[in-house]
DNA sequence: AATTCGAGTGAACGTCTGTTCACTGAAACT
DNA sequence: AGTTTCAGTGAACAGACGTTCACTCGAATT
């Protein structure tokens, strides 16, 4: 339990940083950070209570490090869904859908923990932990509405509106994988899910083409 | 604090009950059901520990009470939605919609502590209680699947297409319900909010009039 | 080779936790 | 009038909690 391994310092001392990170991960896919004890962080590590605060101020502190991390996780989904399908010139519009859908599902899959803990913490998190979560939640409404944007061709759109209907989709993903999450495991409801947001996002974007060309 | 007052046995039960689920709720505004400990609550009351067990077997069936009596809060919502405006014969659309965020924003502002309890506890409560509200909310679902069914006038629609369009708009309503209770207070933002509420829920509906008539 | 640095140790503290038990005393029942 | 019922009491428990402190002992620096 004194030996970690080989390496330098510096190497050791992140070594058990990671540790504590997916230790805390690991239990909060069955409670929640604001009942995580620095105690229970500790034992699963297998170090001393005191030797915790080498490496985090408290738990909030911990937490604000796990959303760093998992937002790593998904801003590299982002990026494989944006990266789009360079076969055919333009897209159609059903094809980024599938593409979307399919990506995040496959994300969602993997990295289920870092999805599982921005869902619950979301709502549940310590204070910051939750502000954190929002700011970069909305970070990527904004960075949806830019991609809408050169994606619809019509610059009759307010940037606003750009905005409302990137909260919209980005609340339907979202819940999408929440659900995923809950269905975990389950591959037939899984795949009902996908389907029902693809339906989901088809609606939302052939309606919002549709309501905006009409006023 | 032992006198709680007149009434017969059954009134002062029924009252001192009914102080345990309102201190709860009033001590989950700034946390969560798993991190509320027994005895905060009955100090927040004003009894002893043990007294509480004269009442619920564990804070988790209180959890299980507090869910129950946050969606009677709910139904009362849907069914002032439902009531409609009886003064024009055929409401339109972007009626129903005014009148639904508009009924929406006012009951999250009475009853917020209900509306916060179930946003919170939806992702991060005990899995009994997570399950339970998830069940109301597919109730939810199914009764909003029936009404859409009564008020588009078309029966092109599939069940399951009614279904997945219903998920939709709750998943749009939860979360414009969450936004509303974070900016509780700045009277500014929740109009921005309910706005763009409406503006959202107006896509989705004639998108998926539109999206449907096509296929 | 001598010194500093720092991740991890282990004991100790006061406080809070859930749960047990025997009890009180007034309302309810017979 | 006598008895039962039961919401609430208060002491006691064993364990978990966050945080403090002085410590080790090997790597890093000088």
């Amino acid at each position: 339990m004194v030996d970690v391994g080989p390496g330098s310092r510096v190497e050791r001392k992140e070594r058990t940083r990671r540790a504590i990170l997916d230790a805390a991960l690991r239990l909060c896919e069955d409670s929640s950070l604001v009942a995580l004890s620095l105690r229970q962080v500790a034992k699963e590590v297998g170090i001393v209570p005191t030797a915790f605060y080498r490496h985090f101020d408290s738990i909030e502190a911990l937490g604000l490090a796990l959303v760093d991390e998992s937002f790593v996780s998904l801003r590299a989904m982002l990026r494989d869904i944006r990266r789009g399908d360079p076969s055919t010139g333009t897209p159609s519009l059903a094809s980024i859908v599938d593409r979307s859908v399919d990506t995040l599902q496959e994300h969602v899959g993997q990295h289920r923990a870092h999805f599982q803990f921005i869902a619950r913490e979301r709502a549940a998190g310590p204070p910051s932990v939750r502000e954190a979560i929002r700011h970069e939640i909305e970070l990527c409404e904004r960075e949806l509405s830019t991609d809408l944007a050169r994606l619809s061709g019509t610059d009759a759109w307010t940037t606003e509106d750009l905005r409302v209907l990137s909260n919209l989709v980005v609340t339907a993903m979202v819940a999408t994988a929440e659900q995923l999450i809950v269905a975990a495991g389950r591959p037939g409801a899984e795949k009902q899910i996908a389907e029902n947001a693809r339906t989901q996002l088809r609606m939302v974007l052939v309606g919002a083409l549709n309501w905006r060309s009409r006023s």
